[in-house]
DNA sequence: TCTATTAATTAGGAGTCCTAAATATTAGGA
DNA sequence: TCCTAATATTTAGGACTCCTAATTAATAGA
C-alpha cells in the first residue's frame, strides 16, 4: 500500500496515538473544568450522569464510569456532603440505592456541562462530510470495544432492535429506525438515545457490518 | 441538511460524546494495564515518555502531561523509589533534572507500552479507508487543540516546515515532505516525526487549510 | 428455611493533583 | 560586579481517586 520511507508505523498505532492526545485534553480540561467549581472530574461525571437521566443507582454509576462501587461510594458521599446530591432508598430492591441532583446539584450540572464544549471547536475544523465519517468510526470503535467488555453499553443505533442499516436507496438517509419510522444519514447515528432497545448479539454484528464501506452520499 | 426528527443533537456533539467515550475506555484500561505491574498511570505515561526519548528534563514531563512540575516530581519520586527512572544533573543548566530509566524502567517501559493494543483491534474494525479519514480528522483536530493551547505541541507534520500539502498530482500520495523529499498519502500523516521542525505559525495555518476536503483517492 | 448472591459501605493504603511557599540557579541591568 | 527578576525543582498540606479486602444487609433459589 505504501512502499517508501513513511510506511515504518501501521496506521493503526498512528490513530491510537492520536486519540490518546485527544484523550490526554479531556483529561486536563477535565480538571481545568471541574476544579474551577470546586469539584473533581469524577464528581463532575456524576453530576452530569443524575443530569441526563434522573435517578441512577449507585452501582449502576460505578459501572457506567468504569469505577469500582468502593469509588463510587466515596465520591457520593463528597457530593451528599456538598449538597449536591441526594441518596434515597431505590425502589424494589431495599439494598439498592437511588441517587438524585439536589437543585444546587443541577445548577452545577448545567455549568459542568459546558466543559467539553473545548473540543468542539475542534471536531468544527473537520468538513462536514469529515465530521460524518469520523461519527460513523466513532460508533463502530466503540461498538467494537464494547462488545469486547471495555465500556459500558451505550445506547447506540448500532445495537438497537430498532435500527436497519442501508435499507433505503438515497445516499443522505440510508438507515432507517423502526421506532420512529424514519430514514436517516449518517451524521444522525446516536450515541445515546433514549428509545434504545438492546438488540440479540448476532443481529448486532450483522449491523454494523452493513455500516460497512465508505462511500455513502458526500461530495 | 437534515430535516426530521433526527437532527436535534447536532453532529458536533455526538462526536464530542464518542470521544468521550473512548476517552473513558482509555482511562479505564490505563488502570488496569499499569496496576497490573504496580504502576499507576500516570508513572505509566512517564516511563512510556522516557522510552521513546532517552532524557527529559522533569519540567518537560510535567508540561507533556499536562500536569503541574509539582506532580510530575512527586511521580519521579515515586519511580526512583522503585528503582526504574534515575535522576541526574541536566546538561547546562545545574537547576534542571534531567530523567532517565533504568534498564528495570526500561523492560517495564516496555510492558506498558504494549496496554493500548486493545484499542489498536478497533481500529481495525473500521475500513482502511475509514481509517485514513478518521487519522487526517484526527490530525486536524489535534493541530486546532494545539493552536488553542490545550495540548503540549506535538511533532506532526502540519506543524513542520517540511511538510508541503497537496504538491503532487497522484491522489495516493498527494503530500510531500521536504526532509526525506518524498511524496506520501493521507495515511502517513505523522503525529510523532523525529524529524520535525516547527514552522511558524502562519505556514501552519495555511497547511491544515490545504488538507481541505475529504476526496483524495479512496475507491 | 438455609445458603448463595448481590448492593452498598467501610477500612486501609498508595498515589494523583492541586496551590502556595521554599530553594537554587541563571540572566539581565544599573 | 551586585542586585533583582525569572526559571527549575522540591516540599508541605489537603482533598480526592482508586484499588483490594472485609463487613453488613437484603434477596433469590433450592
Amino acid at each position: 500500500m505504501s512502499e517508501n520511507a513513511f510506511s515504518e508505523e501501521p496506521i493503526g498505532s498512528r490513530v491510537v496515538t492520536g486519540l490518546s492526545k485527544i484523550s490526554l485534553a479531556l483529561k486536563t480540561q477535565a480538571w481545568k473544568g471541574a476544579s474551577q467549581q470546586g469539584l473533581t472530574p469524577t464528581q463532575g461525571q456524576i453530576l452530569a450522569l443524575l443530569a441526563q437521566k434522573g435517578e441512577r443507582r449507585l452501582g449502576e454509576v460505578a459501572f457506567l464510569l468504569g469505577i469500582t462501587p468502593a469509588t463510587a461510594s466515596d465520591a457520593v458521599k463528597v457530593l451528599t456532603a456538598k449538597g449536591l446530591v441526594a441518596k434515597g432508598k431505590g425502589p424494589g430492591d431495599a439494598r439498592s440505592v437511588s441517587l438524585s441532583l439536589t437543585p444546587q446539584g443541577l445548577a452545577e450540572a448545567e455549568r459542568t456541562a459546558l466543559w467539553p464544549d473545548f473540543l468542539l471547536a475542534a471536531v468544527e475544523s473537520l468538513e462536514p462530510e469529515e465530521q460524518r465519517v469520523f461519527l460513523r468510526g466513532l460508533v463502530k470503535m466503540i461498538a467494537a470495544l464494547q462488545e469486547q467488555g471495555y465500556i459500558a453499553p451505550a445506547r447506540m443505533c448500532v445495537t438497537c432492535t430498532f435500527f436497519r442499516p442501508n435499507l433505503h436507496p438515497d445516499p443522505a438517509r440510508p438507515h432507517h429506525c423502526a421506532f420512529v419510522d424514519a430514514p436517516f444519514g449518517e451524521g444522525e447515528l446516536r450515541l445515546e438515545c433514549a428509545d434504545h432497545q438492546p438488540a440479540p448479539p448476532e443481529r448486532v454484528r450483522q449491523a454494523w457490518a452493513g455500516l460497512g464501506r465508505l462511500s455513502p452520499p458526500e461530495l
